[in-house]
Parts: C-alpha cells; sequence; structure tokens
DNA sequence: TCACGATCCTTAGCTTAACTAATGAGCCCG
DNA sequence: CGGGCTCATTAGTTAAGCTAAGGATCGTGA
C-alpha cells in the first residue's frame, strides 16, 4: 500500500513510452566504430566474462540463440570475436574477444555513448542518481 | 561538482544496456491485439494530439518521416486510423484515430503492458517512485 | 553397449523496424 | 510565373529479432 498517485498501469504505460522514444534515440545516433549497439552490447557481456559459449551470451543478452548466432558471425567477420572448439564437449562452441576486440572497446571506452553523456552531465546530480537506481531496477525486472 | 560515485559515462552506459535488454524484454511480448508495441504506441499519441498530420506524429515518436509512412499504413489498412486531406495545404494529410481505432485503445486500456504492470506490482512504492521519476527525465533527454 | 532422448549450435525463412536517397506534388516568394 | 522549399511517399537496404527445423554430439538407461 502506501500506492502513489500514480497506478501501476499508468506507471507501465508512462515507463514503457519513455523507453521507447529513449532507445529509439539511442539508436538513432550512427553506430560507434561501425558497431551497433546490438553488437558492442554482445561484445562488452563477452569481454566482463572472459568466454561463454553462443547460449550462455544469448542468455545474458535476453535473446534466442539463432538471433546471437547472427551477432557473432558479424563480430566474426571483423575480426573482434573468436570461435574455439570446447574441449571435451564438441557440441559446444567458445566465444571470446579477440585482440583486435580489446583494442576496440578500449579505444571506445571514452568514445562510447557520445551522445548520450553530454546530456547526463546536464541534468542534476539528483537526477542522475535516480537514473542510476532505475537502471539497476530495470535490470532487475527485465532479469526477472 | 558533487559528482556522484559513479562517472557519468559509467551512468551511460548501465543505463543504456539497462534499457536495452528491458526493450527486447517489452518486445519479447506478443502485441496486444495484434497491435505492434509502436502501432499502439503511435496510434495512442494520435489521439491523445487529436490529430496530426505525419511529420508531426513522426516528430512525436522519434522516427523519421517513411518510418511513420509505414506505421500508419498498417493502423490504416486495419482501420484504426483515418487520412483527410488538409483543408488548406494540399501537401498535407490530417490523421486521426477511427472510431475503431478509439475502441481498440480503449479496450487495451486495461489490458494494456500486461507483462510489465505484474512486474512493477511487485516492487516497493520506493521503486515505483523511482521509476516514475526516471521515465520523466527520460522523456526530457530524448525530446533534447 | 548402444539406441534414444536431450542439448547445442546453426540454417532457413519470415517479420518488424528503422534508416537514407530519391521522387512527386503543392506552396510561396521574389 | 519560375525556382526553391516543404510534405509525404516510394524504393531499397540493413539490423534485429523470432520460430521451426536440421545435424552433430552427448549421456543415460535398459
Amino acid at each position: 500500500m502506501a500506492a502513489k498517485r500514480v497506478s501501476v498501469t499508468q506507471l507501465a504505460s508512462s515507463l514503457r513510452d519513455a523507453i521507447t522514444r529513449f532507445n529509439r534515440r539511442v539508436r538513432q545516433t550512427r553506430p560507434v566504430g561501425d558497431l551497433t549497439v546490438t553488437q558492442l552490447s554482445a561484445l562488452t557481456s563477452l569481454q566482463l566474462a572472459g568466454a561463454l559459449s553462443p547460449r550462455e551470451l544469448a542468455d545474458a543478452e535476453r535473446v534466442q540463440p539463432p538471433t546471437m548466432t547472427k551477432i557473432v558471425a558479424k563480430l566474426e567477420e571483423r575480426g573482434l570475436v573468436q570461435r574455439t572448439p570446447h574441449p571435451t564437449d564438441g557440441r559446444q562452441v567458445i566465444l571470446a574477444a579477440t585482440e583486435a576486440g580489446r583494442a576496440i572497446l578500449a579505444q571506445h571506452e571514452r568514445a562510447r555513448d557520445e551522445w548520450l553523456a553530454p546530456r547526463l552531465a546536464a541534468l542534476t546530480p539528483e537526477e542522475r542518481e535516480t537514473l542510476r537506481r532505475a537502471a539497476e531496477i530495470l535490470q532487475k525486472v527485465a532479469r526477472a
């Protein structure tokens, strides 16, 4: 209880609308270094984890395995990801960022989110804190 | 100054990742009543505004005009949107939700966001309040 | 031990959603 | 009244996602 003025349904609508528009806006910005947002996200997950199977990476990115196959294929074309066979399980594949992939990520660490960062910087510290906590909550909800 | 622990760049990354995954999750849910999230959002904007030109609607939805042309075409096919010529300007078109369109929206007012609403309901009131304020901030940022 | 079900990844094919570039129609101003 | 601008659409491409189906491999239970 202590329900706020805004009902859950209304919150759902406005939150979804806000996120939809925000997301479009983020995607409108030209991909950094020829990597799309999706590809960059996958590559980042991969580097953070060290090495993952396609399924694990798909789960981490919340997409279906065939979708990840395509994303990985594009990253592999560019030589950013390497595919090695699993030592014991012949079905599995192990994915890892290559030297070039890590270089790209490092290179973009500063340039990353070049559209978004200045706009966040223009907000008040309280607003940024709200967004920081919201990001955590959204991750939790998406994961549920 | 008074910079929070988390740098703006880090916030940009984590916020973008959270929203990307969240958005995927929302889109994974099958469209309500055969309307996709995109179509529903456009139809809602249209009804809220009363009537808009394609360009105005595209601006409101943060997409390019050709994209809106396609979205509107699908809504028109279903008879949810009506296209009437502008009284004085022969170039322009006026879009408005039809009776059927309004009926669909009314019908979905309760069923809308059926995936999201229960998950929001499971959060604490404080978390919901954070998301409510975050939605406002995100709208503002997307609009900037 | 070996056959069968389960798991992993990929292929194939489809849909949606977005973009840019170009086209055609109409408006307006000099 | 002609040339430049704006509006909407068409055309064509790309990315991103899905489901369904296939082949290869693993592991288990009779």
